[in-house]
DNA sequence: TGGCTGTATTTTGTATACGATAATTCTAAC
DNA sequence: GTTAGAATTATCGTATACAAAATACAGCCA
């Protein structure tokens, strides 16, 4: 583990900024799939009491980021190739329904807002930076889902994609993978555009799964 | 609210409990949407301290069932038809993928399986007993999301049911229903076993389609 | 040496105490 | 009679205390 630090200095309660921060804590990889979850260190780490740390818990483990078991504590829930083939087949399932959903109910404002998030993420490639690379490209991927207008898919989606990000970086660093994710974005785009579900549908499909691919190869590597 | 009891006498952790028994009672609508869960008076009812209720509430808010507002407390999640739409679009999307790759997935064994819970649930309709007739219906999916052999989905499926079965028992008192729900179960057998995925897809769709429109009628009545 | 047992330590589970904040009620002035 | 403001109350937010279970380790006996 490496040092945490509360980052959201807001006025949230402190079960809410523990959480944030050990959920990116564990997407980033500070804390590693496995490491236990120890709430008198935690507590100690951060700063704060039990309390927080113990409701933090309880939210991560209903997100899937961490599991509990009784009397032994919390820990970071492990990742096998087979949870990920599991999420990313769901993940393809809710992203084919918002680009649906999308096709129907876009406005034009937002297709407009589209092709600006589109334009970032193209920048975005230019530089490297696979920080700012990601962040644009969740920018593109929730201004999808904002389309669709379906609040509870969103909240669906989050831990999907979060359980995705954990292995994003990596897959952000194969830069010949660049073109074909330009390329995959304004189709998806095009099919906005033309509110074709059928064809936006087979493109968002191609996305997930040209993902899963990468993913799974960083998996393996990582074994 | 009614007077809670805690059920489960088993070993488990209190939080789990309360966690269990709020789920419950707000299911079966003793917890009313919009009514106010207050700590002190949950503790008092259920003979706890705060502790495990403050963590059950944060697993309920989790898995969609509560809100809670900073420095006002939680509350049943109130349900407008807009949000069941939303969720029945999203069960829609995840059943037909379950049931999809339970085409490719199921093993003779768990068809028989199927077979049997389609009969219990036959049998469960001629008793007109409703509480039987859910559990029998409830068993049926079950066995259909096992086949699926995707833990992740199962677990996404079952707060999208909870929030559907709020109104299924009202729904599942409609007699007029039964005889369809029973040929759409067999067909969605049939399907199975002819292993035919374009086949189920569209079972699954009119299935939940079906529910769609009684659950709304339900909710426009309640209104 | 190897396995078992009992004790010490760590860690979680639950309860309670205290402080802060928002809602409510009551009073007083217009 | 209505409204503004202060006092009160209810409720949450956080910390801490104590109990119980699990784990680790050392010593003992075969």
């Amino acid at each position: 583990m490496e040092h945490l630090e509360l980052n959201a200095n807001a006025y949230l309660p402190l079960r809410d900024v523990v959480f944030h921060t050990l959920q990116e804590a564990i997407l980033k990889g500070d804390l590693k799939p496995g490491e236990r979850l120890m709430e008198l260190q935690l507590a100690a780490e951060l700063g704060v009491s039990r309390t927080p740390i113990r409701e933090a818990i309880r939210m991560l483990q209903q997100e899937g980021l961490a599991v509990t078991i009784p009397r032994r504590g919390a820990e970071v829930a492990r990742m096998t190739e087979k949870d990920m083939q599991d999420v990313l087949q769901i993940r393809e399932a809710l992203e084919v329904l918002a680009v649906q959903l999308a096709c129907d109910k876009i406005t034009q404002e937002q297709i407009g807002q589209m092709e600006e998030k589109l334009s970032a993420f193209e920048e975005a490639i230019q530089t490297k930076d696979v920080r700012l690379i990601a962040q644009t490209d969740i920018a593109f991927h929730d201004g999808l889902y904002a389309a669709a207008d379906n609040q509870r898919l969103v909240k669906m989606l989050n831990p999907l994609r979060e359980q995705i990000y954990r292995y994003r970086v990596e897959y952000l660093k194969d830069e010949t993978g660049y073109p074909r994710l330009i390329e995959e974005h304004w189709q998806i785009v095009r099919g906005l555009k033309d509110r074709d579900k059928e064809y936006v549908a087979q493109m968002v499909k191609k996305h997930v799964v040209n993902q899963e691919k990468a993913v799974k190869n960083i998996i393996r590597g990582q074994e």
